[in-house]
DNA sequence: TTATTTGATTTGTGATCACACTTGCATTGA
DNA sequence: TCAATGCAAGTGTGATCACAAATCAAATAA
């Protein structure tokens, strides 16, 4: 019995869940990733191999990895320096996120409106609770876990489109503008909660009744709140920027 | 003047060209790019880092580097042994691809239907030149060529839509159907290169007219056909399969 | 003959090292 | 005082090695 499949005919195999071999480089990958959708570093910020290494304890090489594939989906930027930093956030890149999400995500969302069953939409609307009852103890603003959970409704909705081809693509628009909306939120916190929530409903209730346009349409709308909160703190800034 | 900046006011620099500092990663990664895009590797193949090594003439380090990046974008696959193939084919991937392609590609040509300039369009238009040339010398099909300029007739136009976020998304995706339309080609080349050209004047016709409707259409039928070709021979096989 | 086991080879992963380039700072010169 | 020079620390890249896991083939047992 030197195989590694599972047999059905040994009784304790069946009790015992695969250990997994995830590699170190995976490991680095996925925390980089979730620190960059989650926005812990700011735009323009520099990376180094070392400095991440050190604080991720591991030696370079899963590291400059996991940067390399980083860069490919556009997460990072390679400077000619052969430095890394995470892009900078400029209005024509903004508005350039902000219109392929809306096309990708709203044909996910769309596909995913005639697909989700009454046992996945009820997982949904149960994060819509979640969501209140976060918001109910709002003394404290929990960026972190409101950043965690907008992400878990949206991709709960986007795993159900079945396409394994729009879904990565939806990962890295999302990891692409991480640090944006991590920006926006930070500085509009107060007015965007309560929106987000009706947005949310508005969401649920559409996919409730399998309308695809409206799902679509209030997705949109969701989305392009921080872009929109975002590009009028930037106008602000540049315009402040121009008088001084 | 120890500046690596190139000055106006030295006569010299004004001379000499930039030499640019590329790295064998991207040298291996480009080339893997290539053979994928041009269906070089056929789907299901394995690929070893070794393998590739010797065969490009560098070591390991940089082979491996740029699979973790083909692997990020879904261009390879990555075996639960740790081993990498090109993806095999499915009926329900190439729909899916499909799907995917005509969404975003669709947007892509849209937009830059009302933004190319008389001058872009003089460019695919010569295209369509050489495209009519090749196929007057037909004794011998040369497929790589056809693949070749067909890349670049559409992603000369791609790259008029004026969006950074688009594109890379539009090459992802060439990557991961690459393989596919290889195939498709390949079986059904005779029936595919009258059509081809006459599609590709329809989309010049449409661009020239600044009919972004009517240019996503063309675009439609266009990428839709070998995806076509290569679904009634999948299904032709797997009936085949079924009564033997 | 067929199934299992054992051993050798191949392969991916991570660590370490050498090298070249960049960057920052102190020193030197006008 | 200010710019140019030179040195030192830091950083990315590629090569090589050690190790564990996987694969394949021959040998053995049923």
């Amino acid at each position: 019995m030197q195989k590694a499949t599972a047999e059905k005919s040994d009784p304790i195999a069946a009790q015992l869940a695969p250990v997994g071999r995830e590699t170190v480089q995976d490991r680095v990958y996925l925390e980089l990733r979730r620190a960059l959708i989650g926005g812990l570093f700011e735009p323009s910020q520099v990376l180094t191999i070392r400095g991440l290494a050190d604080a991720l304890m591991t030696s370079t090489m899963p590291v400059r990895e996991a940067l390399g594939r980083l860069i490919t989906e556009k997460a990072l930027e390679a400077l000619p320096n052969r430095s890394v930093r995470v892009p900078p956030i400029t209005l024509e890149r903004m508005d350039d996120l902000l219109r392929a999400r809306t096309l990708i995500e709203g044909e996910a969302i769309a596909l995913a409106a005639t697909r989700m069953t009454s046992r996945q939409i009820a997982t949904i609307e149960a994060m819509l609770g979640e969501w209140d009852e976060m918001r109910a103890l709002k003394h404290k603003k929990d960026v972190d876990r409101e950043v965690t959970l907008n992400q878990a409704f949206h991709f709960e909705i986007y795993r159900a489109c079945g396409s394994a081809v729009l879904i990565p693509m939806i990962e890295s628009l999302w990891l692409q503008s991480g640090p944006c909306i991590r920006v926006a939120i930070y500085a509009f916190s107060d007015a965007g909660e309560v929106d987000t929530a009706h947005y949310h409903r508005t969401i649920v209730k559409a996919i409730a009744a399998q309308d695809a346009k409206e799902a679509r349409d209030a997705l949109v709308a969701d989305i392009s709140r921080p872009f929109a909160f975002l590009r009028s703190k930037l106008e602000a800034e540049a315009k402040e920027g121009m008088s001084v």
